[in-house]
DNA sequence: TTAAACCAGACTCAATCGGTCGGAATGATC
DNA sequence: GATCATTCCGACCGATTGAGTCTGGTTTAA
C-alpha cells in the first residue's frame, strides 16, 4: 500500500519512449521490438503506444516493416509530455484539477498544498526529457536490428 | 483521469486532523463532530481515526462524551506523518519502495527521476504542518460544541 | 443501568487497472 | 496480386482496490 505511485501504463508509456529516443534518430522500431526488450505485454503496449501517437509524442508507420518514432528530437519531448499523453494531467488531489473543485469550500486551505506539489512535480517532469536518461548499463543503445528511417520533425517540450 | 492523485482517505485523514488541530488544544471531537462539519461519511472517518491512532497521531477517550485528539502540537504534526499514517509511504513508483525493485534493470535510469520527484513532495509535506492551515473563511475556530478535555504530550514532526 | 461514544473486522459494490482477443486496414515484397 | 508483417481499433475480461457499510462488540459518564 504505497501513496501517489504512477500507474503501469505511465511507467510503460516512458519506458517504450525512451526506448524510440535511444535509438538512431528516425529509425522506427516495432511492437514487437519494444515489447521484448523492455518485458512490456505486447498488446497493452500497442494500446500506449496509440495514445502517444494521438497526443502527438511519436509516429508511426503501418504495413510490413511499420514501428514507432518519435516526432521530435528527444531533447524536445518531456516526461511530463509522455505521462500525460497516456493519462490525464497531474492532479494531486480533485480540488486541484480545476477551480470549484473542493467538495467542502471553495477554499479549504489545503488546496495551496496540493497545488504547490502539483508545481514541483511538473516543473521536475517538464524539465526531465527522453534525451537525459542513460541507457541501462550493459546494453548497447544504437544496435541497428530491423529499423526503417521514419521522418522527425523538431519542436519544443514543455 | 488524472495522474498520481491522493486518496480519498488521505483527503479525508488531512481535513479530520486539520479540523482536531482548529479547536482549542486538549479539546476532544467526536465522530460525529468531524464527520458532519467535514462531510465525511461517518463510519468510513471512524476507521480512518483509528489509523491515526494506531499510527500516535492522535489518542481518543471511549465512552459517552469520548472523541479524539491530537497527540501533539499541531505546529509539531506533519502533512507527510497523517498521509502515511492512512497509506503507506509516499514512493512515486514501485521501484522506488525499495532497492533492486526495478522489473527490467537495477538501475533504470528514470529511477533517479521518480526518487527526486519523490524527494521534492516529501519535502513539502513534512515541512507542511497541521497548524499552517487557515479555517475556511466563514466558520468559526474553536466554536466548543461537545469538547472534553484529552491530555496532550509534544513531541516531533518530521 | 443506560446511553453515548469508540473499536474491530467482515462484508459489499462499483470502478478501475492491467491486460487479452479477434480481426480489419495497410503496406512491402515476391 | 498473393502473402506476410505490421499497425489500428474496439470489445471484452478478471482481479484488485477504493470507498464505504454492517454488525456487534467494549468502554465509560452520568
Amino acid at each position: 500500500m504505497s501513496l501517489m505511485q504512477v500507474s503501469r501504463r505511465v511507467d510503460y508509456a516512458l519506458r517504450a519512449a525512451i526506448h524510440l529516443a535511444q535509438r538512431p534518430p528516425g529509425q522506427a522500431a516495432s511492437v514487437a521490438d519494444i515489447s521484448a526488450s523492455e518485458a512490456i505485454p505486447k498488446k497493452f503496449l500497442e494500446k500506449i503506444l496509440q495514445d502517444l501517437i494521438h497526443a502527438g509524442v511519436a509516429v508511426s508507420r503501418r504495413g510490413a516493416h511499420g514501428g514507432y518514432a518519435l516526432t521530435r528530437d528527444p531533447g524536445e519531448i518531456s516526461f511530463k509530455q509522455v505521462m500525460e499523453a497516456v493519462e490525464g494531467p497531474i492532479a494531486l488531489n480533485v480540488c486541484t484539477g480545476g477551480p470549484n473543485l473542493c467538495s467542502v469550500s471553495p477554499t479549504c486551505g489545503m488546496q495551496h498544498v496540493w497545488a504547490e506539489g502539483q508545481r514541483r512535480l511538473i516543473e521536475l517532469f517538464a524539465a526531465t526529457r527522453l534525451s537525459d536518461l542513460q541507457p541501462p548499463s550493459g546494453t548497447v543503445a544504437g544496435r541497428p536490428g530491423t529499423s526503417h528511417g521514419l521522418g522527425t520533425e523538431r519542436g519544443q517540450a514543455g
